[in-house]
DNA sequence: AGCACGCCGACT
DNA sequence: GTCGGCGTGCTC
């Protein structure tokens, strides 16, 4: 018998190995086992079984069957092998993904210790006794009594077992309890306890729809009959979880799983405790945060417990039996994409895949869809709900434009504040209303620069200048994340003229705690969030209003609603717009939108100032007048112009190398290889605008491929003609990546 | 991802 | 003359 098994690597096929016959009874398709590759035994996943010898080498044999059952079934497999054809990828790779890492090594469930009264025991007299041998002993005496007021009524049979842990907490005397356990009155047992806090409980019915919102689930269930995907376009602030849960709730009625989906699930608090509270504890949270343990445990339950799943990416990898329903909540997320390392999957078309296998249905929510999604909503491929009513009668933020440069002339810019917005700002802190700021940069200054000379210090790794941080004191790269000490003087010229340039979401928290002395005053980027819990903590600190005005990058975006946000100012719009690429506009109007909808809540109509340099930019002005349908019309003309998706499937591929020269060279090969076949179909080799990275020069291309062609057949040729760059003398080296619908 | 094999510079 | 640098190729 011959197995042939998934080997967790960037391997492009699967490796055939002998089943030893003490395991011919335990192997099946989907258990891992243990196999030697090269020097190192790895846990492998079995894909196939066969009588097939194979002839060209000579086979080696599994060591050991780790499953009792399957860890994968026949379904995710085949997704698994969707999503590697699909994203050029091997198996071995989505595998890495799709595994929790506690799966890819042997994996303990939890033990506990306990403590119970030693079998020995059996009557009140003899525990009597006991208790009157420890009279000269307190602490033993003590802990034995604490003991038995955890234990309630003794049942000398099965006596109860107390948490060692939850006892020494009572009584800190680990030196008492282990005489007790000596003189044979206590006894300390190890348990297998799960880590999985299975208690959550209903405490809510599920919520009251409004007229609107159950005008929209009806519209979904509708389409659902005839489509799989359906987008609901819902305003910010509309209520889309309450439709939601009403059709998780139908899902379960009908004894059918419900994936949800969340770009960023540790910072949604809000909508796991809603989920818990009126689902109980069938409802299983998963994401990266958890450690590998947990996350082992939690895929375990999603079969036998779990029939509600909130999770990041990563969750579409659980080994669901019965998916009636998968949610991409935020649809438009870009962190929705897995840029590094493969599978660089998009989770939004991996749940569409994986919901074609299960015969489920998929629901994309958003209140700005992505290009693509609104396109094939329009283009009848999806369903499209549109649900534009507030929820509660919120009032639509009034949207303001401060053009900075008129400003500016008139002096009434100070920094990165115009007066405009620095009025607002006081006014709402007058009202003991909060505030949040939006600055798409972080760190104090993009650059520094010496006064004299004109230096700009620059990563010696990677072609980009060094961000100041004033935390700290440091320059920082913000690509591979070198960092050194502000110079004191120039390192050029000497002299002690450097300056900073340009602002930072650290320096608008300093600028504005001098306009504002009073102001309590936090920031929220990745910089602020490093540190564990810091974002929950910032974010609660903001909730219960122990912050006034809250600094951030596009993290602000995401996480809570907050009731007493009046203000919302997008300090540098421009910093948006001329971003360079095709979808900076796109991207633009779903920051702003999704930025703005954070001010404003039930009898309070919130406030949004954007500053800008050009302020008759038609985003700006389908921002302001929340006209999401005109931004997709106006950018659909530019991207069938330019032949960019919706109207194309972009891939693009990258080619990295130390030496340049070399990195060019290969590049030439490459597109002498492509060119003849996919002609304007191919753009490059062009320097993107970070071209080194890490010491590494950079050399991309892209492909643009009409839609309706033959995705499959360039996948094969992309593959094919990597390998035969691969093949050329001095080419070897040239590392190769391909992304499939790159954002 | 490891790990070994193999071909060019600073040491006893 | 040898030790060891990391480029290259393979893993059943």
């Amino acid at each position: 018998m011959y197995a042939d098994v998934i080997v967790p690597l960037a391997l492009n096929r699967l490796l055939t190995y002998a089943v030893p016959e003490t395991l011919e009874s335990m192997v099946a398709v989907g258990k891992r086992v243990t196999a030697p590759v090269g020097k190192k035994n790895y846990t492998c996943l079995i894909r196939r079984i066969h009588r097939n010898p194979p002839e060209q080498y000579a086979v080696k044999s599994l060591l050991a069957v780790l499953d009792d059952r399957p860890t994968v079934t026949e379904l995710q497999l085949q997704h698994w092998e969707q999503l590697s054809g699909y994203y050029l990828c091997s198996m071995g790779e989505v595998m890495k993904a799709a595994l929790p890492g506690g799966l890819r090594t042997a994996f303990r469930p939890l033990s506990e210790a306990f403590v119970r009264l030693h079998p020995s025991i059996s009557s009140e007299e003899q525990l009597h006794g006991c208790l009157d041998a420890l009279k000269r002993a307190a602490r033993q005496e003590a802990l034995v009594l604490s003991y038995l007021s955890f234990a309630g009524t003794l049942d000398f049979a099965h006596p109860h077992e107390t948490p060692k842990k939850q006892l020494l907490q009572e009584k800190p005397w680990a030196a008492a309890l282990t005489a007790c356990v000596k003189k044979n009155i206590l006894m300390v047992v190890t348990r297998e306890t799960g880590r999985l806090d299975l208690s959550a409980t209903v405490s809510k019915a599920a919520p009251a729809l409004s007229a609107a919102q159950r005008q929209a689930r009806d519209e979904i269930n509708a389409l659902f009959r005839q489509k799989n995907v359906a987008l609901l376009h819902g305003v910010t602030a509309s209520g889309k979880t309450e439709v939601y849960i009403d059709l998780i709730a139908e899902q379960l009625r009908r004894g059918r799983q419900v994936l949800y989906l969340l770009p960023e699930i540790a910072l949604a608090t809000q909508i796991i405790e809603r989920l818990q509270s009126v689902f109980g504890n069938i409802v299983g949270v998963y994401h990266s945060k958890y450690n590998d343990a947990e996350r082992a445990e939690i895929y375990h339950a999603v079969s036998s417990h779990y029939r509600v799943i909130l999770g990041a990416r990563s969750s579409l990898f659980l080994p669901f039996d019965s998916l009636g329903l998968i949610i991409v909540d935020e649809e438009h997320e870009t962190s929705y994409k897995q840029y590094d390392p493969a599978p660089r999957y998009h989770t939004r078309d991996a749940a569409i895949m994986l919901a074609q296998l299960h015969r489920a249905s998929v629901l994309l929510g958003t209140a700005t869809p992505s290009m693509e999604s609104y396109y094939n909503a329009r283009a009848g491929k999806y369903g499209l709900v549109t649900l534009t009513e507030r929820y509660h009668r919120v009032l639509p933020p009034a949207i303001e434009v401060v053009d900075t440069v008129r400003e500016r002339k008139r002096r009434k810019m100070h920094g990165l504040f115009s007066q405009t917005l620095l009025d607002a700002i006081g006014g709402a802190l007058d009202k003991n209303e909060q505030v949040i700021l939006f600055q798409n940069r972080r760190g104090y200054a993009p650059f520094v620069q010496c006064a004299e000379c004109g230096y700009i210090p620059r990563c010696t790794q990677c072609s980009v200048s060094l961000v100041y941080h004033k935390q700290g004191n440091m320059l920082r790269c913000h690509y591979c994340g070198a960092s050194q000490p502000l110079p004191a003087v120039c390192p050029e010229c000497k002299s002690a003229g450097i300056q900073t340039k340009g602002f930072g979401t650290e320096r608008a928290e300093d600028d504005l705690q001098l306009f504002f002395p009073q102001a309590r005053i936090a920031r929220l980027d990745v910089d602020a969030a490093r540190a564990k819990h810091a974002y929950s903590r910032i974010l609660g600190n903001f909730a219960q209003r122990r912050i006034d005005i809250l600094v951030g990058t596009q993290m602000i975006t995401k996480g809570l609603d907050f009731e007493h946000v009046s203000l919302v100012g997008i300090l540098n719009a421009d910093a948006l717009l001329s971003f360079p690429d095709f979808r900076a506009h796109e991207r633009s109007f779903q920051l702003m939108t999704q930025v703005g909808g954070r001010a404003g809540r039930k009898d309070k109509q919130g406030r949004v100032i954007i500053q800008t340099a050009q302020p008759t930019n038609p985003v700006i002005y389908l921002v302001r007048e929340a006209d999401y349908n005109s931004l997709f019309n106006l950018q659909l003309h530019e991207r069938r112009e330019f032949h960019f998706p919706p109207y194309s499937r972009l891939t693009s591929i990258t080619l990295k190398h130390r030496q340049p020269d070399t990195l060019q060279q290969a590049a030439a090969a490459l597109r002498n290889l492509l060119a003849p076949t996919l002609q304007q179909r191919l753009t490059g080799p062009f320097q993107p605008a970070v071209n080194r990275i890490q010491n590494r020069y950079l050399a991309c291309f892209w492909v643009r491929l009409e839609r309706g062609a033959n995705a499959g057949a360039l996948k094969h040729f992309l593959t094919e003609q990597l390998a035969a760059l691969h093949q050329q003398q001095g080419f070897s080296g040239v590392e190769a990546t391909v992304d499939v619908d790159p954002l």
